[in-house]
DNA sequence: TTGAAAGCGCTAACAA
DNA sequence: TTGTTAGCGCTTTCAA
């Protein structure tokens, strides 16, 4: 690799004119200048940014920690974060570094090394947990951070994030069952350990209270946020509530085991049951017919989180750390509550 | 952040010893050293990353690159690759930045920071174009670097890369359908300008040929891997092709299209028509009613990527650099060929 | 307008 | 067993 020191050996002047020539100083004669730019041309010179970044004691670098095993269910999510990430921070010259590894005891030291080791400016955490022992080491470090997600609405959340606004999400997607007609509504949740399960109940709950419609415990379940809670949670509604037209789901493969189960039981969706799913990758789109959504601007995230990052790291904070972005209700379906069976469910 | 000089003022030993105490060289007096270790640990000792980096001439990273959007269909495929990549990597010691960068002009200068810049020592591509001018860059500059894909049949593929066997997989499914009984078997290929897809054509080809079944272009058609064309195609074939039974797909959205499609016209999937797709994302597994489907093994992939780039990293290279990997058939739906249809298609 | 010197934090050759 | 010194490639005083 070609050096400043090349550079000075081949023209002649001392590395610190090449370097001042390089980054645009004024001070530099002009002839000089463009004889140092040729050279450097000529010889492909690229500065190392390892130099740099010891020297200047910043690495324009953003540090991105995403726990991986824990999330089958949500394949697709990091395609679109990253995305949004990579072209945010490209466009400030940031590069990214991914800690992508399991969680679990190795997790831990990489991600030490990471920001005790000075390898980044600034970090995004793509999940939050139950009083995460991450976010007090990053406060030790006083290293910036943002977060993609906020902590339970019974949880302090004094960190800078950005999330979705699930709960106005699940509220506008329950209004508008309720506004086609349909008044005993599902609701499968995510488990209660979850840190975003509660916004969602809660926009379930907003929505029905706005409407006079009473709040059943009945209807509202936990699933495992993957197909098959989403049909063990139709099939015990169906089971149960016997006037129930419409279901919400809190992700999208439970909203595809939700119906699949329906099916399974001769309703037919779009007709006699109305499914809504919540958008992480886009299987309501493929699903036969296709699902109502809350659709998550997940590659937005991507961009806001290093938009809100940036200016933390250059220590500008900007005054809104907390944003909530807007869900956007894609209907692909549209089921009013007129259902017409009656009678005994077909056993299968 | 706490540096060897500052354990050093405090423990009242050189730099040097800490350094060395700290390494588990032995020609430090094992006193000295637990002295030493205490102090590291009361001050949060982490080494700085980018100061090691800067002198041992390595940064312990690997770049990936990722260009973005010309790849709308293929989402979830980096979720896994990244996992792949990011444990196998993280195991190592390694960390992994990436360039997620739009293609365009900026790319090539991130690119070029990353590279020249000294940011890695090795390189991972995730997709290759033809005659890829950012593969002759990493020769000319004597980075390592693997490749995820190899050039297509006809281009000389003179890099060490990981692919996986897509001509074996799809030969494998096409003689499934063989195997039940099709005869007339249709192949929806990719765009003829993407390298993999003259694989996939000889796949189906050698299938035919090892059973006796004579080729016919008309049942061979290029789709553009989302689902749209994936039901043009399946169109197509209804209204030109009149004994057909079966079709493979070479991804599982254009799968899922002709699926909706073929179901438009009256079709039942697995009954009179089989319908095979080759999997980036496991939405032929959600299909109603699921797809068998030629699955490919990305994580791994991702695995075997960072296994193969490390050795030449180090100096070590393996004997055998041009790796392919086994697709595994997922038969989900046996569908025989005695299809019961006849008459008129119905036009929906 | 240019150059010499210092130093970012670390490791390693060499000396004591 | 420990310390002194040099240097990775760069930027930035400060002096000429």
């Amino acid at each position: 690799m070609t050096r400043l020191k090349d550079l000075s050996l081949k023209t002649g002047f001392s590395i610190t004119t090449i370097s001042r020539a390089l980054a645009g100083y004024d001070d530099v004669n002009e002839q000089t200048r463009q004889q140092i730019i040729r050279a450097a041309q000529e010889m492909g010179y690229q500065p190392n940014e390892v130099a740099r970044q010891l020297r200047a004691q910043r690495t324009q670098t953003i540090g991105l920690i995403i726990p991986t095993h824990d999330q089958p269910f949500s394949e697709g999510f990091f395609d679109q974060l990253m995305r949004g990430i990579g072209d945010a921070a490209g466009e400030s010259r940031f590069d990214v570094l991914v800690s992508a590894r399991a969680a679990g005891d190795d997790e831990m030291e990489s991600y030490k090394r990471i920001v005790g080791g000075n390898r980044v400016d600034g970090l995004i955490l793509a999940r939050t947990r139950h009083h995460d022992e991450r976010i007090a080491y990053l406060r030790k470090a006083k290293m910036p951070f943002v977060v993609s997600g906020r902590a339970a609405p019974d949880e302090a959340t004094d960190f800078p994030f950005i999330d979705v606004d699930s709960q106005a999400g699940i509220q506008h997607a329950t209004a508008h069952l309720i506004a086609l007609g349909h008044t005993r509504i599902g609701l499968v949740l995510p488990p209660p350990e979850i840190a975003y399960t509660e916004f969602r109940h809660r926009g379930y709950a907003d929505a029905l209270a706005a409407a006079g419609i009473p709040y059943d415990a009945g209807l509202v379940l936990h699933g495992d946020l993957m197909r098959s809670g989403g049909a063990a949670c139709m099939r015990h509604f169906i089971e149960t509530q016997a006037g129930l037209t419409a279901v919400v789901c809190s992700n999208d493969l439970m909203a595809l085991g939700a119906m699949q189960a329906a099916q399974g039981r001769g309703y037919r969706i779009g007709h006699d049951m109305a499914i809504v799913g919540f958008d992480d990758l886009p299987i309501s789109e493929h699903a036969n017919p296709p699902l109502t959504t809350v659709r998550q601007p997940i590659y937005d995230i991507g961009r806001r989180l290093v938009e809100l990052l940036l200016p933390i790291i250059l220590g500008r904070p900007p005054q809104e750390t907390q944003i909530l972005l807007p869900t956007q209700l894609i209907v692909r379906e549209s089921c009013g509550a007129s259902s017409s069976r009656k009678g005994d469910w077909p056993s299968a």
